[in-house]
DNA sequence: CTAGGGTTAG
């Protein structure tokens, strides 16, 4: 990344900039053939005969004239031949200001920002004064790099130049502010406009949009149909207005308005309420729409495929990779790749991801980090932390990310040191941890049971690596206390903590005094947790579990009381388990499953082999108001046992049994576990949530201790 | 010579 500051003392303003001379060659012959060229490249778009001309115009010695190469660098920037526009540039004796803007916008237009910017300094440096067009041409790679005070002095300068009002840059600078998160200076620029256009509308439309500022995007939108016709472009601004608001009667008025408008079955369009309706977890409704759409590309594709992975269905999602690798027009890119990636990765489906690996070598991009990391994060997360070293160890070049990846999948195994010493390595070897680097780390340190590391890299935070702690961090560190049974130390972690204590941190202190019995403070963080997240069932039944631990069969009552009363969502919990590449995903008590009779069948005489060996039913995890009978049955059929059940049953004996769970294990699963690897001569691989749990000859690798 | 849109790891 470039140095903003220094780039921006760099430049120069020249009130009266002075344009360089220029030398006309008096060869009449050359006159002649610039004006026949310039009027043959114009209608040039075959990138070959492009280099023809060029060729020609370098060999007569016509690379002199600046109109010429300009029009030449025009027609390589509507091929997108980025290199070949800078190489004409440079031959340029005499650049102007239309060559300078031409070569900023073919940087812009291909997704080279800091370049566009680099070239627009150098070109202020050499005394030419930026006109409208140059002006609106690196406005959106300031947009796009975030750079706020660069962007600020543009607009400054724009002003202070007195140019007017110009619907181009007014356009640019309200939809860099849209991006710059300052919807209210971009307000301010469209009011100010004398004249505007659909751009300049979508601008701020996007603009509100962008920044969770809903109503005022509907009601723009409003205005503006009254005025001016609305093209796929509104409809794109107008459709991001209903992400981060998760409500489900705004995502509807707007499917309804886009609708209406008739834009809905523009590609584009269809893919962004796609994303719209997985942004609120109506994984089925976005799927109407990828099955309606008459063109599905790569993009539409890898959208779905998140979808069904964000949603915990996971067979579907393996079924949607298989249909797609089928699919032959749909060229699986690296981001599709990395969504197939985190797909093995949370559903554990290692011989999947092995074939995705394959497939990455052979399409020769292996190289890239981006890519690198989720294989690295793939092996890791499907217990192969061995593969996830090699792989990481072969890399050319290492990012953060891969450093992240790594660090994490230690952690999740309970290698708290290797953890730190990656840490440390990474750090040697001149990587800057980054915030998820740290929250891999604290977080191995609390699997690792490594309080003192966990709270020195905690406390030197902000000092060592710039790094300020955020929600997880503090989550990561409450967690770390908590299992230590330091809930005290735990308590004032969070009274002191510098932002507002969210979910993820209070979920944390509520786990450790579950761990720990502590009733009183298991009542208080509880009542936090109702109240930011009242819809969250998960909390309810932590506490009964709370109450139900320790004896309190009234707290139990009245919870489950409060747990019925108010419209709850809870997480299904969903086991998954791969055989012979195909994933199969359990839900708990899920009667009408095809395989339940025979699983169930199973799962009895596997109950009672393990009873044998001393195994007791902890009927106390089950928060439900049910007959003793009942609250077995119940925890007989939890997801993960349905899983492993089946692993058992399809599985040749000494096979490994991996199970991938989305929610944290219970304690009578975590026990019977034990059991099983014991009776069964088997080893169980089993992450939850937070981490992997290896059952071995009647233990576990998390030592009782999650 | 000019502005605006969709997918991705931790």
């Amino acid at each position: 990344m470039i140095r903003f500051s220094s780039l921006m003392s760099s430049f120069t303003w020249r009130q009266n900039g002075t344009y360089p001379k220029f030398k006309i060659s008096h060869i009449p012959d050359f006159n002649a053939t610039e004006l026949w060229l310039v009027s043959i490249l114009q209608r040039l778009k075959e990138p070959k005969l492009i280099q023809q001309v060029h060729a020609h115009i370098v060999v007569s010695g016509l690379f002199r004239r600046t109109r010429l190469c300009n029009r030449l660098m025009n027609s390589y920037a509507s091929c997108r031949h980025i290199g070949e526009i800078n190489k004409v540039f440079c031959f340029i004796e005499h650049k102007n200001l239309v060559s300078w803007t031409i070569l900023i916008n073919g940087f812009t237009k291909n997704g080279f920002f800091v370049e566009a910017i680099e070239k627009f300094g150098q070109m202020v440096n050499c005394g030419l004064v930026p006109n409208a067009i140059t002006i609106s041409s690196v406005l959106p790679a300031i947009g796009k790099l975030r750079l706020i005070l660069m962007g600020k002095s543009l607009h400054c300068y724009w002003v202070k130049q007195e140019y007017g009002c110009n619907v181009f840059v007014q356009s640019g600078l309200v939809h860099m502010y849209s991006k710059l998160g300052c919807p209210i200076a971009a307000r301010y620029v469209f009011d100010s406009m004398s004249e505007r256009n659909a751009v300049s509308w979508n601008a701020i439309i996007f603009g509100y949009s962008n920044n969770g500022m809903v109503e005022e995007a509907i009601g723009l939108f409003n205005l503006m149909r009254r005025s001016l016709l609305m093209d796929t472009f509104t409809i794109m601004s107008l459709v991001s207005a209903a992400f981060g608001v998760g409500d489900l009667k705004i995502v509807t008025q707007i499917h309804g308005l886009v609708v209406k408008s008739g834009h809905d079955k523009s590609q584009p369009v269809e893919t962004r309420l796609m994303e719209m309706y997985i942004d609120v977890n109506f994984v089925d409704d976005a799927y109407c729409i990828f099955f309606e759409m008459s063109v599905k590309d790569v993009v539409a594709w890898t959208l779905m495929l998140t979808g069904f992975v964000k949603s915990a269905n996971l067979s579907m999602a393996v079924e949607h990779v298989n249909q797609m690798m089928a699919t032959e027009d749909v060229e699986l890119d690296s981001v599709a790749l990395i969504g197939i990636l985190s797909g093995c990765s949370s559903s554990g489906a290692l011989q999947q991801g092995r074939r995705v690996h394959a497939l990455v070598i052979k399409i020769g991009i292996e190289s890239d980090t981006f890519l690198g990391s989720s294989i690295i994060d793939m092996y890791a997360n499907c217990a192969k932390l061995g593969d996830a070293r090699r792989f990481f160890e072969g890399m050319a070049v290492k990012d953060a990310a891969c450093w992240n990846a790594l660090i994490a999948g230690n952690g999740m195994h309970g290698y708290g040191n290797d953890a730190v010493h990656l840490f440390q390595e990474m750090q040697d070897l001149g990587i800057d941890p980054n915030e998820s680097t740290l929250v891999s780390v604290l977080s191995a340190c609390g699997h690792g049971g490594l309080v003192e590391q966990g709270l020195y890299i905690f406390d030197n935070m902000v000092a060592r690596w710039n790094l300020f702690p955020n929600q997880k961090h503090y989550a990561c560190v409450v967690d770390l206390l908590g299992r230590a049974g330091r809930l005290n130390d735990a308590y004032s972690v969070i009274s002191n903590m510098h932002l507002q204590p969210g979910v993820d941190v209070y979920g944390a202190l509520l786990g450790a005094c579950k761990a720990h019995g502590n009733i009183e403070l298991g009542v208080e963080v509880s009542q936090r947790l109702f109240e930011l997240k009242p819809e969250d069932a998960g909390y309810y039944v932590l506490l009964s579990n709370i109450y139900a631990l320790s004896g309190n069969l009234e707290g139990v009552k009245s919870t489950r009381s409060l747990l019925r009363s108010t419209a709850l969502k809870k997480d299904p919990g969903l086991s998954s388990v791969e055989i012979n590449g195909a994933i199969y995903t359990f839900m708990a008590s899920e009667k009408d499953h095809p395989l339940y009779p025979e699983i169930s069948r199973f799962l009895k005489d596997l109950i009672f082999r393990i009873q044998e060996e001393g195994y007791v039913p902890d009927t106390k995890s089950v928060y439900q108001d049910v007959a003793e009978d009942l609250k077995k049955d119940i925890l007989y059929h939890h997801s993960e046992k349905l899983a492993i059940a089946f692993g058992l049953m399809r599985t040749k004996p000494g096979a490994i049994i991996r199970v991938t769970k989305n929610l944290r294990a219970c304690n009578d699963c975590h026990s019977s576990c034990k059991y099983i690897s014991k009776v069964f001569g088997r080893a169980l691989v089993i992450k939850d949530k937070n981490r992997f749990h290896v059952f071995h000859g009647g233990n576990c690798s998390c030592g009782d201790y999650w």
